[in-house]
DNA sequence: GTTTCTTTCGAAATCGTTTTCGTGTTCTCA
DNA sequence: TGAGAACACGAAAACGATTTCGAAAGAAAC
């Protein structure tokens, strides 16, 4: 009952190993009677090759490796079926690892996937990765690198982002439009890429429209958590009673302030408006519903695989890989919160 | 700069490959003087064991699948935290695949993980599956099978479940001890045991206290999404203005329905008290702050992979392989919407 | 009838590791 | 001193697929 091998089909068939392995992979040296002889019966008895025996001569394993910097993680979730999607129909396995937004256990991962011998890796960089070095060990192997969401200008891989300056720009002009001047701003950790442009959009978007930067007004969530939104709400009712609105760096710490500010009997968004980013499911469920800028996650997970499969063909033709970032496209999506 | 083998260990140290290989796995018939020369120079060049070909002699992938239903569901998310952290420690890898609640999608895994040759596969059954043959195609060819959360009563496979039917209990006498008398159900689809249990731990829990059983106050959430939630709450608020609580079968169709009594502003819990289980993030997050049971995802991705690797072990000593179901505590979490 | 070319197949090497079984050397002790 | 045990090492056969190369047989050409 348990796996059955070429030996086996040769047996049954009277024919050499060669021969099948032959026929199941259409050489033409092999006539179209036996070719379907063997067909015929691999198909009845469900044969499929050994992926073992065969990465040890083609040394392709037909796994890729994902790491994402958190599990449970609306955004980085879609991006996951994406991938594995794309996946599915190229017929490979996807084994992902978890960095936990740290650079320690990002590099132990990199490592797992090298020894494993996948054939690429998918990732997004932790918040707190500040070297390159277990990049590079993934580029000196000659192992396609596609990066999604969070990437690194310093290292020319192919990646999969959104503009978050932009994006970042829309949600603020949204709330100057909607006649908010002192706009605060929850930012991200300090290093991470995407954090830097969405702060970067904030200040652009305030000066488009000739509102003056505070640099008082601006708090880091290093966590992005709920929790941090939550704080800063505080400090910002308590502290600064003139801001008239919050452009977070992401959901969680809107919704965080959100909470507060329900608490509090606060008006949103007649006595602050708030607008997030990412478009989790839960910006749709909270009363009053969050604003936001929609991010396509499963998308992103499909185009990153794409990348990573035309990298590959063209390694193996020998090719030149030419490495691309591709854009993709944001949305506004305007609820209650503004 | 790629991989290197025994064999090229085997040339600098002037050694035959079969003693490299004793030497790094501590055979008794290797001197300790080479053993130490040997595993020095290993590691000096950070050597690590090509997986594939070891596989090709001992049959094992070192990795395992998992089969989850849902993949941005806040606690399958947990449950595979648990598991990842639990098989890194134990040095294996773990494929993940998603069967999207869907019967047809969830053989189509279990065969191309039995393909990848996994040592075991860890699973949660998917809502429509009403039929165990892919099942027993595990079992047959003797693969560790771990249930986790959603089982099926008719294999006897290990488990790692809760007790629905006394939480879903608790949750219902929590909302009678609030003095509620007429509480609608949403239940879960008609197949799954959880969604079963809940249900009976419902009726048992309106029998205990004598509170009357309508079958036209359970309202069936075959997605169990929040739009079902925010649906029925409408129904309920528009014919049946005697309820006064909701037991949600999870936190998604609990929130839903609390969108939709916030937009009425019907008053929660005064009017309407609403429960929900299984403590998603968003539960503790939105206004009022949902009520619910506890499941602990971690912990239960945890004892999942303890019971593969223990009956892994057992399997490979040729012991009988005992079959353990772990139940797993939960707790009631009583926040503002009871 | 001999040569040349196709067509069709199979032997064997290879990937890198594990493990069985020998073999040669040294040591122990009567 | 010689027999047996203990010790250290290596040759070789797996595991299952892929692929190169050669060979047999029939077809085609002269």
């Amino acid at each position: 009952m348990s796996n059955l091998t070429l030996k086996d089909i040769a047996k049954t068939l009277n024919l050499s190993i060669t021969t099948v392995s032959k026929a199941l992979k259409d050489y033409p040296d092999v006539s179209a009677k036996t070719k379907e002889r063997v067909k015929a019966y691999a198909k009845e008895v469900n044969f499929t090759p050994n992926a073992y025996a065969a990465f040890l001569r083609t040394q392709e394993s037909k796994i890729i490796g994902v790491i994402i910097p958190r599990l449970n993680h609306y955004f980085f979730s879609n991006v996951l079926r994406g991938i594995m999607n794309a996946a599915e129909e190229h017929n490979y396995m996807v084994i992902v690892l978890n960095s936990e937004e740290s650079y320690e256990l990002e590099q132990k991962q990199v490592d797992r996937l090298l020894r494993q011998n996948v054939d690429g890796i998918l990732m997004s960089i932790a918040d707190s990765t500040h070297e390159l070095d277990h990049i590079h060990k993934i580029t000196k192997q000659n192992i396609p690198l596609v990066f999604f969401d969070k990437y690194s200008k310093l290292s020319n891989s192919s990646s999969v982002i959104i503009n978050d300056q932009k994006a970042a720009f829309a949600a603020v002009e949204h709330l100057i439009q909607q006649g908010k001047k002192n706009i605060a701003h929850f930012r991200g950790p300090l290093l991470p890429q995407n954090s830097i442009d969405r702060f970067l959009g904030y200040r652009k978007a305030l000066e488009h429209y000739g509102l003056e930067y505070r640099k008082e007004w601006v708090f880091r969530c290093d966590d992005i958590s709920s929790d941090e939104g939550y704080a800063y709400a505080k400090t910002v009712v308590e502290n600064h009673p003139e801001i008239d609105a919050v452009f977070a760096v992401a959901d969680m710490p809107a919704i965080g302030a959100i909470k507060y500010l329900n608490e509090q009997k606060i008006a949103i968004p007649e006595q602050i408006a708030v607008i997030g980013f990412s478009n989790w499911k839960i910006a749709s469920l909270i009363t009053p519903s969050l604003s936001t800028i929609n991010q396509p996650g499963e998308l992103m997970g499909q185009k990153a695989f794409e990348l990573f499969y035309s990298e590959l063909q063209q390694l193996k033709k020998g090719d030149k890989v030419d490495r691309q970032i591709i854009e993709l496209d944001t949305d506004l999506i305007v609820r209650s919160s503004t």
